[in-house]
DNA sequence: ATTACTAATATACGAGTAC
DNA sequence: TGTACTCGTATATTAGTAA
């Protein structure tokens, strides 16, 4: 409730120049009683969101440089909602993979693109997460990667998509081969750790993906 | 209060998609007991902002249109706070002017600056509004251009202030002496078109400047 | 483990009053 | 007018309990 009359301080203003407040007018702005607009003031005064001389004419209010602060953070929140730091949340467990993970992802040709796309080294070996429901990685996100594929000793190599992503806040990628369906419900995950030991991870447990 | 858990639950992605909850894991979030936080939910409910299934092993919840709109205007209030969206609205009753404007606008000292700096070319005259009360333009106001003074024929025209402008939906923008009182209450418009005959207005109607 | 409900309690609100 | 109290009431929160 106090972030809500903090912003409308700053609506009016008071966070560039001090305002003057009665307390009747306040309220009527706020849609209270004088008194609760009174005392939410004192409130955020109390907590050093604004400071305030108060006076029988009324008061005049300034919002402090922790008021702008906690709107700041406020609004950074709204960000991440909408677009401008868009922040998508991936839940799954883990799955035991089948071992193939480590053949592909160790190839040199595949980690010497980790390194230089990604900005990590990747330890040998993938994280399978089973998800509840599917997640398309999709191509024309500007914040995926693509990993050129490439022959080696005969065999070929397919080119993958990459997304740098924190793994139980760990930073890491998520590495999906380019010819899967959109709609698979299986993430393989890769990190410069080994996820499963650093996050003593066993079959099942939930893991959280972050992708910002 | 209700806006404060909506955007939690936004945070978590379900404005995009069903997210699961369980009481308690959702009350740590907003740290608050399981009552209240499955309170909470069902008030978001019964406002429409949220749609739930609720099971015996939690529920699964989805922000309704209705709710991404009522984020959406709160976003717009920090927006407005931190200026992305500054938006100032004057509101003005048409006054007949004393037939200077047409004389001063015209001059090709001040003609020419009006090309360069506001990006258009005034219809000869200004519209003049009569303001319920007094606005501002601020010089420091980095939105505001400066039009240099000149001498011509003799006689000297003062510099003059111009801020971009929208008159009723039209582009063009308010211009204001230097040496005016900054409590003038009359607003002098120019715009590319004749806005009195563009608006077909008459002394007395009422006109909206929007400010951004 | 959940959700759902009830009852006790803490908090917020607003009318009244004094200055 | 305004602010600053007190105090009764409404609302919100939480513990306890059952399903």
């Amino acid at each position: 409730m106090e972030v809500e009359t903090l912003k409308r301080l700053a609506l009016l203003g008071a966070m560039k120049k001090d305002v003057t407040l009665s307390s009747s007018t306040f309220a009527s702005l706020i849609g209270s009683s004088p008194q609760t607009a009174l005392e939410r003031l004192s409130v955020l005064e109390e907590e050093g969101y604004i400071e305030r001389v108060v006076s029988n004419e009324g008061q005049r209010v300034r919002i402090t440089h922790e008021g702008v602060l906690r709107l700041k953070a406020e609004y950074r929140d709204y960000q991440k909602i909408f677009g401008e730091l868009q922040v998508v949340r991936i839940k799954g467990k883990v799955a035991s993979g089948l071992g193939e993970g480590q053949y592909y992802i160790s190839r040199e040709g595949y980690m010497r693109q980790f390194s230089e796309k990604l900005g990590f080294d990747p330890s040998p070996g993938t994280l399978n997460l089973l998800l509840d429901e599917p997640f398309a990685l999709s191509e024309s996100d500007f914040k995926s990667v693509r990993i050129e594929g490439f022959e080696d000793e005969g065999r070929t190599f397919g080119a993958c998509w990459c997304r740098l992503a924190k793994i139980d806040g760990i930073k890491g990628a998520i590495v999906r081969p380019e010819r899967t369906s959109r709609t698979a419900t299986l993430l393989e995950l890769i990190a410069p750790v080994n996820l499963r030991r650093s996050l003593s991870l066993s079959d099942g447990d939930e893991v959280d993906v972050i992708l910002e």
